[in-house]
DNA sequence: ACGTTATGCAAGTGACTGCTTGCCTGTCAA
DNA sequence: TTGACAGGCAAGCAGTCACTTGCATAACGT
């Protein structure tokens, strides 16, 4: 459904959102890069099934599209669900 | 501690953001007041107490604030953790 | 003073969430 | 073809969350 209630279920996770904070730094990560930067700049020992949970939410959510190619499925941000969500309290008048 | 992520975590719940949009349309209502018109405006039927707890999460994250006055206690939604949230993941550049 | 009104506090419950565990599929190099 | 590598699927478990239930506090009208 990629409603906009699951992209505020996607933003609540703190691991969420420094997996995406990692995407913005570096676009394009396979699962692997992506453990491997979350324990060593993060310091998160999150497991490979638990990041992987994560990006699947954050897929279906529409914040992180993918693309495969062979053996490895690579990661990419996207942004575009973001700007309408904060909006909604933010404008008082007319656009 | 009103931390970031308390500010995502109260949005994160549908009734609670269906509050913050009732307190912009009328800023300043008690909790009755907000009962009444989440059940007739929103469809929602959360008994008082849920709407009181939902409460004292918006105001421990910072996006609501409360003036006391006799035996009323008003509502105000304050969208200033609102701005720098998403702007995290939107700027590329530098603002 | 007494009852009503508006709100607060706290324990208990069912559902959801994040994570682990174990096994399986598909891809590449030798 | 065999083994290693990248990723996927699904069941189970512990912690959290939203909600209820019941009682308590405080202010106001009469």
């Amino acid at each position: 459904m990629r409603g906009v209630g699951d992209v505020f279920k996607a933003l609540a996770d703190p691991t969420r959102r420094t997996i995406l904070d990692e995407l913005t730094d570096r676009d394009g990560q396979t699962l692997f890069e992506i453990c491997a930067r979350l324990a060593s700049k993060h310091g998160l020992g999150s497991s490979r099934q638990a990041i992987s949970q994560h990006l699947d939410l954050l897929e279906a959510a529409g914040l992180v599209e993918t693309r495969r190619e062979g053996r490895y499925k690579f990661h990419y941000i996207n942004t575009t669900p973001l700007e309408p969500i904060v909006r909604r309290w933010l404008t008082k008048g007319p656009t």
